[in-house]
Order: structure tokens, then sequence, then C-alpha cells
RNA sequence: AGCGGAGUAGAGUAAAGGUAACUCACGAGGCUCAUAACCUCGGAAUGUAGGUUCGAUUCCUGCCUCCGCAACCA
């Protein structure tokens, strides 16, 4: 098996700063990545889907240049994930003509190629309010949209199609059979019950008139590329498909990471178009919830929602510059992997104040004064990794807390700071031990906590104490 | 209405046909190496009505409540 992997988040919409359910997407792909490379050649990629009628619309609403517009939300995200910690071996943006165009053209070709494309008329109903295409169960009971209260007009238009029917079987087969694992296992059940209600033909462009901003479709100047084959090519357009360059062997072992809200499209759709190009279809799957916040999804109206630039501001007088990482690790600690988590600023504090600044930065301070007192010292750091490899971040990270817990009780239970005063040879030995278990969990905290443990780990090193507390009371 | 999942201390989770565990919060004690930290002990829970059983929180049935899915929505 291929030593190389491909980790992936979703690309994020390029029509608003992040939110904290962005930040809690990357954080745990970051974490993954990070211990990914410890066992292997890993490419972590995220980026940023910057195409469509909405971002169209909403730089025309503000007056400003469409690239302008989805360059600064590209910053905004860049910027977040430096202080997450979130560093991606490259950023993906579905602007870029140079390697996104050519490679979302590239597979297009396949599946046109392959017969898989057609251009088809088709009737529907269109609300000019939503500028959307509304399905019936979209409509109220008279038949209107329920957003503007207006009966939809139908229209005719010509688009392409993907067949995605075609592959319904062996996108099943390959969930079946494990080729292409979805997890939870309860994601899986969706999707093939989903899948088993029957897949529809996939409408795959646009006319240039409704969406001007986005791929053209290679041949025809009328139509642009809907979402599917313009962003969910990302994946493989990162690592160089349509080039000379493509990993395929690296394709071949990629786990995507993604909301629960777009496991469809990853699991079918993306899938189909695999299958149509001749490409291995993804490994792993993993699909996490969302975040809520009081029991309450977070809307601007009921005013509970979590920014998490204002989070990291929160942190930044108590623990500057791993203001970013205290965030990522209550992410981390406090929203189980693969279900919904409920978090509000007040949750947040907790988290902080019980596991960092009582936890890991006490935890260091004591050990590393005792220590440094003593003159005892550990020699090279050991790099060790004892995390399971079960793609549970939330739970890997809890064991680890668990061992702090552990060594905070041995030095309550041996006193060693006592027992130094009347056997230096057997206090000594006690310090020692401290300090090696501090170096163990501090080896299993680099994958979640990178710059923390950094520090920590130069202070075993030196033998020295933090400069100041690692993490400050709020 | 359909399909799927879930209801366990104040909160979040675990386990399980026979003493219901852990983290946070709370209360009492201890310790002084540490950031009023840390350690120990304690209070506190199986949605509801039945059934099977020597015994049910666990299995079965009804009810109530919550959540997911029902495709172009991150």
């Amino acid at each position: 098996m291929s030593n190389k992997t491909l980790i992936t988040t979703a690309i994020a919409y390029a029509n608003g700063a992040p939110h904290i359910g962005h930040a809690f997407e990357f954080v745990m792909a970051d974490t993954l990545a990070r211990y990914s490379r410890q066992q292997g050649d890993t490419f972590f990629i995220t980026g940023m889907d910057e195409h469509g009628q909405k971002i169209q619309e909403k730089a025309k609403e503000k007056g400003i240049d469409v690239q302008d517009f989805v360059d600064a939300y590209a910053e905004a995200f860049k910027s977040l994930d430096k202080e997450l910690s979130v560093i991606p071996d490259y950023f993906v943006r579905t602007s870029d003509k140079e390697k996104h165009y050519k490679g979302a053209q590239a597979i297009w070709n396949k599946l046109v190629e392959n017969g898989d494309i057609t251009k088809e008329k088709y009737k529907a109903l269109y609300c000019v309010g939503c500028e959307e295409f509304k399905k019936d169960s979209d409509l109220n009971e008279k038949g209107e949209c329920q957003a503007h209260l207006k009966a939809p007009e139908e229209v005719e238009e010509e688009n392409y199609f993907f067949d995605l029917p075609k592959y319904t079987t062996r996108i099943k087969e390959a969930m079946v059979s494990g080729e292409m694992q979805v997890f939870p296992k309860s994601r899986e059940n969706e999707i093939l019950a989903f899948i088993d209600r029957g897949l529809e033909k996939v409408s795959f462009s646009r006319p240039r008139s409704k969406i001007g901003w986005g791929i053209p479709v290679p041949g025809d100047e009328e139509h642009v590329m809907y979402v599917w084959c313009d962003a969910l090519s990302n994946y493989i357009t990162a690592i160089g498909y349509g080039t000379e360059s493509f990993d395929n062997e690296r394709w071949s072992n990629t786990t995507h990471i993604i909301g629960k809200d777009i496991l469809r499209f990853h699991a079918a759709i993306w899938p189909g178009m695999l299958l149509s190009a001749g490409l291995a279809l993804p490994k792993k799957i993993l699909v996490h919830g969302h975040i809520t916040s009081g029991g309450q999804k977070m809307s601007k109206s009921l005013g509970n929602v979590i920014d998490p630039n204002e989070v990291i501001e929160m942190f930044r007088p108590v623990c500057g510059d791993l203001a970013g990482e205290a965030l990522r690790f209550v992410l981390l600690h406090e929203i189980p992997s693969f279900e919904d988590g409920d978090i509000t600023i007040d949750s947040i504090r907790a988290s902080y104040t019980a596991h960092l600044v009582n936890g890991i930065g006490n935890l260091t301070s004591r050990v590393m004064k005792m220590v440094t007192t003593n003159g005892v010292t550990l020699g090279q750091p050991k790099m060790v990794t004892l995390i399971e490899d079960n793609h549970d971040m939330n739970l890997a990270l809890k064991q680890v807390m668990n061992r702090m817990r552990t060594l905070d009780e041995y030095i309550a239970s041996n006193e060693p700071f006592k027992v130094i005063k009347v056997d230096e040879v057997k206090g000594k030995e006690m310090l020692y031990h401290c300090l090696s278990e501090l170096d163990v969990i501090v080896c299993e905290l680099v994958s979640f906590m990178p710059r923390t443990s950094a520090k920590i780990l130069e202070c075993i090193r030196e033998n020295k104490m933090p400069e100041s507390p690692l993490f400050g009371r709020l």
C-alpha cells in the first residue's frame, strides 16, 4: 500500500467571513494531517470555492470587482488558518485560472469523452426573487415560494447534465465493500438509503447569461460550469490533475473531511464523476456534525453567533501567540468528532480554564519548577506517538488529557518535592519520571497543539521554566 | 405521514439482563512543587406507561419529546 496520502477539507464558499464551523473543520483536518505526517508522506489541502451566482451578486451589490471580493475572503480564511496553526501544503482557489481552470476543464472533457455529459432541455419552476430553481417541496400549500410568497414561473432552459444514475451500482458497491468508507457508519447508511431512492441526472452547467463568474464549459461559450465540476474537482486539480504532474498514487489514498450538509455531493456525485473519469474513489470520507450554540443553530437573528476571531482575541491578552491554539484545543476537546456539538462563550471559557490553565499550563510550570531547581534533565526528548489511529480526534485528545491527570495524581501521592529533601537519589528518580511523563504527554499533544507543544519541548530541552505561564487566567 | 437515530446526575458523555462510570460545575477535607492551582472524599441520574424475567436502565410494545434524511443548500 502506498505511503502517500491526501487529506482535504471542504473548500469554503467565499461569500462570507469564516465562522466557528469552518474553524472546527480546519482544526480537525489539520490535526489529522499532522498525525498522518508522523506516519508517512502526507499532503494536506484546504481552500476556497469562489464561483457562483451568489458571489457574483454580492460583489455587485458592494460595487466591487468579483475577483477583489473573493481575494478579500481568501485572505480572511488564510489568516484564521494561521492563527489556528492550520498549515495546508496547498491552498486551493477555484478562481485560479492557471491550475484549477485547466484541471476542471480536463475532468469535464474526460466525462464528455466517456459519454456521460449531455445537453438537455428541461422545464423547471424558477423563483425570480430567489433567482433559484424550486422543487415542489420548496413551495408552500399554495404553490408559492416560501420566502417571497409568489408563485414561481415555469422556465425552459438548456443545460448540460451528468449521467449519475449510470454509476449507482458501482458507488453502492464501493461503499459496501469498503473501497470507499464513510464514517461514521450512520452517515453511510444515510447515503445508501438516499441512493436506493434512485439517483437522477445532475445539472452540470448554467447559461453564461445567468452566471458569468465561473469556469467556461470547454467548447461552449454559452455555458459555465455549475458548482459540481467546478468545486468538487478542486481535490484533484490541487495535486495537478490535467497536467503531467498529477499524482495518481497520492490521489488513490485520499481522506475527505466534510460536514454532514455536503455528504451527498461527496458520497454520490463526486464518486460518480471519479468513476466516469477513471480515477480512484476517495478512501475515506469523514463526516463531522454542526456546531450549535446554546442548543440552537447559530444565527444572526438569535444573536448567538460565535466568531472565531473574536474568541481568539478574547484569549490573546492571557496567552499571546497561543490564543489561536487555545481555540483549537477547545474545539477539539468540546466538539465530538462525528456528531453535532454545542458551545457557548461560557463553555469555551470553562474549557480553557479547566484544561489549559489548570491542566497543561499548570502542570508544565509545576514539573519544570521542580526539575529545574533540582537539576534534573531529560537529555534528548523522545518522539512517541501513542494515539490510536481511529480518526476520532476528540477521543484521542481526551486520552492525552487523561495522561496529564495521572501525572498530577502521581505528584500528589508520591510527593517528590518532599522526598527530594530527605532522599536526593530517590527524589531525583521521581522527578525524572515526572519529566519524562511530561515529555510523552507533549509528544502526544503535538498534533493537537503544535505551537504549545514546541514551547514546552523547548523548556524540557533547555531545562527552564516557561517565561510566563503558558495559559493565563481569563 | 415515511425512513433512520436518540432520550442516563446541573451540563456534556460512558457502560450494561444482577453495585450505573468519566469530564466539567457544586460541597467538604488534604497538600504546598505549581497559575487560589493540584490530590482525596462527597451530594446528585437511566423520558413515560405496560410486558418478558428471580431480577430491566439494558430486551419487547405503546406513548411523549428531540434530532437527521426526503438532492442542486457549507
